[in-house]
DNA sequence: ATAACTGCAAAACATTTGCATACAG
DNA sequence: CTGTATGCAAATGTTTTGCAGTTAT
């Protein structure tokens, strides 16, 4: 979920995995793929690709555009980021080790993302999986809807 | 569900709501605009703003592109079809009315739509409804996955 | 050494927009 | 008539691609 920072032991394993699975793959450890891969495990909340390459611009680390999106899917492929496409064409990643699933409830007024966790979903998942006899590999539930919180902070902001 | 033609009755019932939608708003009542419904409401698959527009010009009716557009968002606006964003970034399309509610199997090797319905999904939205404090308007549930059938016959000719 | 990676700028792609023209009400 | 819709082509925003130069192994 939108949480804290990795605990470092965590932290160390996934970046193990990370490097392990670069090896594996005969996939070059260059600067710029380390960069990234710590400056998305140091973020715990949704972000495209864009937001992304200006704050490491921001950062003083000039890594381009093109970098980003290679290495966002490269995260993606090891499973250690999940692409997210919330109703808009701009995709959202989310770093993914050791979260439990969790899925996204979407406020209509202000984009803000919510996330929730429902072990019904796993249920679904079992049963179309029977009924179409299909290996089920990953889902996206987005619920879609408007805060009824008379003072929703966001109100005010919201665009 | 990605079923035959909408019945006759029914079909001029969605019509007449279309119609009463256009005068309500003072929209007006163009020829393209009861084209493109028509075009859509004998489209009982998922289709994209681009192959509609194809297909119309292919027909010899010649519609420019954004007014496809902006038709598609006008349906889509009196509930008459729905948007669906399918993990790519380009939108799919779907007549609504009268169609049970339902969510969708993918499958990643062939991309073939497969549809599904469950009762517990309605209860999510209810629990999570009321953790949040949200009305809940829409929803979207996509599965991912592969088939598992050795002689799918998608297989072949799948991309 | 050499194959893989990066950066850049151009291309691609779906969608939106601005504006002159056409036409429904 | 009048304002709204259309068509076109240009603009947009995001992502991908081609390629020359760079670098990890």
């Amino acid at each position: 979920m939108t949480s804290t920072p990795l605990p470092k032991e965590q932290l160390e394993v996934v970046r193990k995995r990370y490097l392990d699975y670069l090896k594996e793959r005969n996939l070059r450890q260059t600067p710029e793929r380390l960069t990234i891969f710590e400056e998305v495990y140091d973020t715990s909340d949704h972000f495209d690709a864009d937001e992304l390459f200006l704050r490491l611009k921001q950062e003083g680390v000039p890594i381009s555009r093109a970098t980003v999106y290679n290495t966002l899917e490269l995260l993606v492929d090891c499973n250690l980021v999940v692409r997210h496409q919330f109703g808009n064409k701009q995709a959202k990643y989310e770093r993914s080790y050791s979260f439990w699933q969790h899925d996204h409830l979407i406020c209509e007024e202000c984009h803000h993302l919510l996330e929730f966790c429902d072990p019904r979903i796993q249920s679904i998942r079992d049963m179309v999986s029977e009924i179409f006899d299909f290996t089920i590999s990953r889902h996206s539930l987005h619920l879609y809807g408007r805060c009824r919180k008379e003072d929703c902070e966001r109100r005010a902001s919201a665009s």
